[in-house]
DNA sequence: TCAGCTAATGACTCTTAGGTCAGTAATTGT
DNA sequence: ACAATTACTGACCTAAGAGTCATTAGCTGA
């Protein structure tokens, strides 16, 4: 008896693809990778991938919804159940998820927006709706949540969650274009969260 | 007398490739701008374009060197040249130009350098060395003067100018992305910059 | 165990777009 | 005025890569 040469494993298929994928995308970016290079990483011909997904566009757009969701959601929900102070909330598992980011699959996915978001305005709006927004909104709530308690004082940080996000933003970018190379991306985010904390704590 | 089918322009053409290119690949980013494009929107053959640039990455390369360098040097000297406080440099020239940035072209290059860059390790050398670490010294430059000045005292931020481009970058991106809704990047970037001088002032 | 179903293959087509080049016409010098 | 020069054109070539489909072979249930 000789080894088959493929098993059937309808179920797998679509996360295998999708990952390999995100793998491809992560390296060349979605103009430049091959269908049929996805196909190989996931160890299937290109013809298979078709019958899970329609064009190559639909499997982006699969790929890079996969990925982020489940991450912010998690966050979210941190956010929402903690019995930590605001601000030691914030200097903790806050601190640790945003300076995670530049090195996680996430800042591959910003990388792929920047890149290829303005050809896809369902995607942008998706995006926006089910990560970005949310996230500020969680972000929103620490603080005013902190002033509500009387850590904080009121300040006009209070409606730009985004000053948070912007070292992170920051550090992606740096990262992709750069590398490791001279900047040190934990104490960027690090010093402005400090900053942040000194203007906002009453 | 028919008018000419075209005039010999040999001195304006490769200018006005690269301009068109740079429109173009504004719109389109890189790789789904085709060069065939660049020269319809010149008023040029293809052929012209080949005459004076090598392949389409060469293209790529003439057009993002030439955009960003003067403004940054523009932007140096300035800072080199002003007898200003350093706060009051930070507060006027420099925050009117850092708010700049976002809706000129300098946004462009920086998301197609965030797109192509990747593929093209000898343009982001080039603009680390002339553009980024130049900027960044700048900065630092301010910083420390006012530092000499007894205006600021030493701190955390000193050796981070990043701090002060973060917000910048966040824009960008932003505005890439989601255009011109739910955030006042004007706004952003003045707060930061509010922030900054008074974690550093004396 | 074998017939029917369908997951999976891989060779194929077709379009797109980067790059070439032989020829043409605007310009320049004499 | 008219060669000689060369900026410029546009039809062409070719590679690459997205998407298709007739065929094959693993699986499943009777």
């Amino acid at each position: 008896m000789s080894k088959p040469r493929y098993q059937r494993r309808k179920e797998d298929r679509p996360r295998e693809i999708a990952d390999a994928a995100f793998d491809a995308f992560a390296e060349k970016g979605y103009a430049s990778t091959r269908v049929e290079e996805v196909a190989t990483r996931a160890g299937v011909s290109k013809g298979l991938l078709y019958l899970y997904f329609k064009t190559k566009e639909e499997l982006f757009k699969a790929v890079v919804k996969n990925v982020v969701v489940r991450r912010v959601d998690a966050l979210i929900a941190l956010v929402d159940k903690t019995e930590q102070s605001s601000e030691a909330f914030i200097r903790g598992p806050a601190s640790r998820f945003l300076k995670d980011v530049p090195d996680s699959p996430v800042a591959v996915i910003i990388r792929l927006l920047i890149s290829e978001g303005p050809r896809h305005p369902d995607l942008l709006e998706y995006y926006y709706r089910n990560v970005v927004s949310k996230g500020l909104a969680a972000v929103q709530r620490i603080i005013q949540r902190g002033i509500e308690r009387g850590e904080f004082r009121p300040s006009a940080v209070d409606d730009l969650p985004h000053l948070f996000l912007a070292p992170v933003m920051m550090s992606v970018v740096w990262r992709s274009l750069f590398g490791k190379r001279s900047l040190d991306t934990d104490k960027l985010i690090d010093t402005q969260i400090e900053l942040l904390l000194a203007h906002i704590k009453a």
